[in-house]
Order: structure tokens, then sequence, then C-alpha cells
RNA sequence: GGCGUGUUCGUCCAGUGGUCAGGACGUCGGAUUCUCACUCCGGAAACACGGGUUCGACUCCCGUACGCGCUGCCA
């Protein structure tokens, strides 16, 4: 303990294997790993573990690096911005494991094993034992003359690790003290016989390289802790690293069961939430209550409340369920929030997506939107929304037609009397507002029809804007302007 | 099978020996209202089970049950 003084930075990694799409676990991970080195001002290392040649794709790297940076969850070392212990892409370090799995075999760490599966399990029968015990360590020992033998026979060794003949234990970060019994791993295989090191070699031993001194990571890597303990021991044991970081297991997000929510579900497809209109602070907060809280009457917050507060030992252990529909009323809440010039903005993209607005959107249509998207932003829990409440402002008169089954509803025969008298009203009017539009419509419909609001609205609101569910009425008439408006309610009368 | 881990309302999170067990989403009812939404008010809704320890357990210990994960020369 002569180095007690000296404090060594925060330093936590996020190093997913570009396989596929970005898994909203994966980035639930990131976020949380993300929080606690901001929180105490740490260091973010970014690796990618690539070395997957048969399940590694670039575009699935692009997209982990677009994942991140839509979220916002930056990296102080990692890929495009590099740092002190470059490459931070797994599959450019590959001298640098040889050279350390050489050491280590050097130093007997690890070991040449000839054996099979079929062997082992023939041994493990033989001894009367369960078959899924795994590896029996038997060729731990291996004298000269037998591993000539097996050289002799064709056979070449892969190497395996020398684990540690006690107990490991650690005091995880989430869930406290936990102990493995000594013997309960098999010696793991670190390096096939063709050279190629593997995943339990090269990810500790980039950790320690990298200086990495909090591991928090899924629940299911929980079991792997131990052979990693023990290849850190050995690690130590030839001056490679000081130090074993302490680890954290985060709980698992599960789906709509409880089982560990899938790759190829959609629903675990980061940018599927993307595409539904999720912002990314809304989407980070949801991410964030998967497991944590930042009070116990509090599900709101931002990144910056969230990184400032976040604290690993009050994660919880349990499974975290993704709900959406609760995901849905958070970012509802963020969206709200949103100054309306940036709600208006994020909203452009998804009107462009669907066809309510071209990707460059004429002077005239910006100003349109800019003033329907007040009376929209609240009615929204996803950006995706926006495109049915505001289609009918921007739709062309010759193409603008009442979805059917709000006409059914509302644009029955009933429907005759209440148009005609709107149109009467409303045609005679010199001043389009709002207001003379509301007192035009209650006097001839509410007043004059003796209708409840209810029944008299209904069949205009259907005729204009094409939906029972619209922004408001008059707002949205006014908007629309009085010849459009009243082209639509003559057209609706005309198909009544 | 073995090892590990987990178990508070339908869901997520609080609660760390004495609380009418709290909040959020959802749900149900109501108010407001031109629809929807927002907002507001109110209701129903949980400590897996069995033993201990204790004056007293959701909280501590043991066991059982059940769930989940791992058990690869994938990552």
């Amino acid at each position: 303990m002569s180095n007690v003084s000296e404090t060594p930075e925060v330093r936590v990694r996020f190093c997913p294997s570009p396989t596929g799409t970005p898994h909203v676990g994966l980035i639930r991970t990131a976020l949380f790993n993300w929080a606690f080195a901001r929180h105490v001002g740490g260091k973010v290392v970014f690796r990618v573990e690539d070395t997957d040649a048969a399940r590694d794709s670039e575009e699935s790297y692009e997209s982990l690096l677009e994942a991140l940076r839509w979220l916002g969850l930056d990296w102080d070392e990692g890929p495009e911005v590099g740092g002190p212990h470059e490459p931070y892409r797994q599959s450019l370090r590959r001298s640098v494991h040889e050279d350390i799995a050489k050491r280590l075999f050097a130093a007997d760490e690890l070991y040449e094993s000839f054996s099979t599966n079929d062997e082992v399990e023939a041994r493990r029968r033989a001894a009367g034992q369960d078959p899924k015990l795994g590896y029996d360590n038997f060729d731990r020992d291996l004298t000269d003359e037998q591993k000539a033998a097996f050289r002799a026979d064709g056979r070449e060794p892969v190497l395996r690790l020398r684990m540690p003949d006690s107990d490991i234990t650690w005091t995880d970060l989430v869930r406290g003290e936990i102990t493995f019994k000594a013997g309960s791993t098999p010696d793991p295989v670190m390096v096939r016989a063709n050279g190629v090191p593997l995943y339990p070699f090269v990810n500790p031993v980039d950790d320690a390289l990298m200086g990495i001194t909090h591991v928090l990571r899924g629940e299911d890597l929980l079991p792997s802790t131990p052979r990693q303990i023990g290849l850190y021991q050995a690690l130590q044991r030839i001056g490679v690293t000081g130090f074993t970081p302490e680890f954290g297991h985060l709980p698992t997000v599960t789906g709509d069961g409880n089982k560990k929510l899938s790759k190829r579900d959609p629903q675990s497809n980061l940018f599927h939430y993307r595409d539904l209109g999720f912002l990314p602070e809304g989407l980070l907060n949801y991410l964030a209550l998967l497991g944590w809280s930042i009070a116990e009457d509090n599900d709101i917050f931002s990144v910056e409340e969230m990184y400032a507060a976040f604290d690993i030992a009050k994660v919880s252990s349990n499974p975290a369920r993704f709900d959406l529909k609760k995901a849905e009323a958070i970012n509802g809440t963020h969206l709200r929030a949103l100054p309306v010039e940036q709600f208006t903005s994020a909203a452009l993209p998804y009107l462009a997506a669907d066809g309510v607005l071209p990707a460059e959107p004429s002077a005239e249509q910006v100003a349109q939107l800019a003033a329907i998207a007040p009376l929209v932003q609240e009615r929204l829990a996803l950006l995706s929304e926006a495109s049915d409440m505001v289609r009918f402002l921007f739709a062309a008169e010759e193409s603008f037609t009442p979805e059917p089954a709000s006409a059914a509803k509302a644009l029955g025969p009933d429907a005759e009397p209440v148009l005609r008298a709107a149109i009467d009203s409303l045609q005679a009017l010199d001043e389009w507002t709002t207001e003379a539009i509301q007192d035009a419509l209650k006097t001839s419909l509410v007043d004059g029809l003796g209708l409840k609001p209810k029944k008299a609205f209904a069949p205009v609101r259907v005729a204009v804007t094409g939906r029972t569910v619209s922004p408001p009425l008059y707002e949205s008439m006014e908007l629309l302007g009085k010849d459009r408006s009243i082209g639509r309610l003559l057209r609706a009368l005309g198909a009544a």
C-alpha cells in the first residue's frame, strides 16, 4: 500500500461490438457509464470490439457512432477523437494482444491445452460428472513428453489461463459482495490454436492497457467476472497493470416478457425510437429510469441533472422492463417543455418524411408551420404524431379528403344542415379571425340550430381538418384561410 | 444439472426495524372543454411463501418456490 496517495482518475469504457443496430440495452449501459464518469469528472473511453469478422460490419460501426452522437453521449478517447491508447478499434490491436499472450505464456500464467471437447466430456462422464461442468483443467501439468506426443499427432494447443485455486470475491458496485468458489470456473481458453486471441482475453487486456478503473456492464456478464479477475491477477504479476478494476453489473433490460430484450426484436433497436419521434433527452430520461431514479417524487430530468445526481450504488439490481407507454409519457413532457421554435425544427424532418411538407419548405410553409406549431405541441407525445395533426394545413385543395373513418362519424346526412348553416354564417364574415369564426359558428350552430357544441362542431371539424381529432378548430380555420375553409365545407356538403 | 443472481401495486422506481408502504406510467371515475391533448381532483392496485432473530419486520438471517443469466476455440 505504498501508493495509496495516488487516487487514479476514474476511467470507464464503452466497448460494443459492431454487430447489427444499436440496442437500447447497450445504450442504457453506455448512458450509465457516461453518467458515472461525468459525475466524478472522469474519462469515457470508447473502444470498438470488432474482432468477430463473421458478424461485424462497417455499417454497424457507423450506426454506433451515429447513435451516440444523436444522443449526445460523448467520449474522451476513442474513434474520431483519438487518445493516448490508440488504436481504439480492437481489430487493430492484434500485435499488442499477441505480445501480452506471449509474456503470460512465458510466465506460465497461460498453458498449452490439447484436450478436445469430446475428450473432456468423456473424462467427465467416466468420473460420473455432468459434462456441462466444462473443461477439467486436464492439461495443466502436461510434461514435455506428453506435449511432444500430442504435437507428433498433429495437434496444436490452445492457450488456457491458469485460474487461481482460491475463491474469487469482489464487491460489486451495484450488488455488493459476490463470491465464486474456487474451482467453479474452469481454465478458460484465451488464445486459439491458430493464434487468434479471444474475447475473454482481449477485453480485460485492453481494459488493463487503457487503465480502465470501473467496469459497468450488463448483468449477463456477471458469471464471466471470475475469469476476468483471474486474468487481471496474472496481468498484475507480470507487471502489465497495477490494479484490478471495480465491477458493477447493471440489471438486464427486458422486453414484454421477462427475458432479455433480444437483438432481433425491433423493440430493441434504438433507431426505432428515433423514428417514432423520441427526443434524445426524452429517451435518455426514460432509459435512466431503467434501474435508477433521481428522486422519490420526480421522474423528469435533463441529462445534466442526471449525471449530476448519478450514483452507481443506488442502481437497482432488478431487471427492468422497457415500457413504451411510460417512455412516451416521459418524452411527451420533454416535448411540451421545448421552446416552440425548437419543437418546430425537431418536427420538420418527420413532416418531411411523411410527405406533409417538402424537405425544403417555402417561406410561406415555414410561416404556417410556425403558426400551428404551438397548437399541436401540447397534444403530442412523439414527433411522428405531428404529421396527422397538421397535414390538413399543407394539403393541396384538389387532393384534400377527410379520413374515411372520421367522415363516417361526422359527415352523415345529419351534417347537411350543420354545414349549410356554417357556410352561410362564415361567408358573411368580413374579418377572418379566430374570434370572428368562433362567434359566427356559435351563433349559427349552437344558438341558431340549437345543437350541443359537441354535435355542432364535429362536422365542421372533419370537413375542414379531415379528422375528428385536430388542433383547435377556430385557430385552424383562421390559418387555413377563408376561401379554403369554406371550399372544404362546400365540398363536404356536396358529398353529404 | 452446476454456478450466479433476482423477487414491493399490471410496469418502473422509493422505502434500509415502528409509515394509513410513497411517486411515476398505465387503468378507472370526475372537473375543464369546439375534438383530441394539456391541466386539475379523486379511486382501485403491491411487500412470493415458510421459518427464525426481535417488544416489533417489507426492511436482518435461513430455507423453499419461481424468474432470469451463464455454463463456446461468439462477442
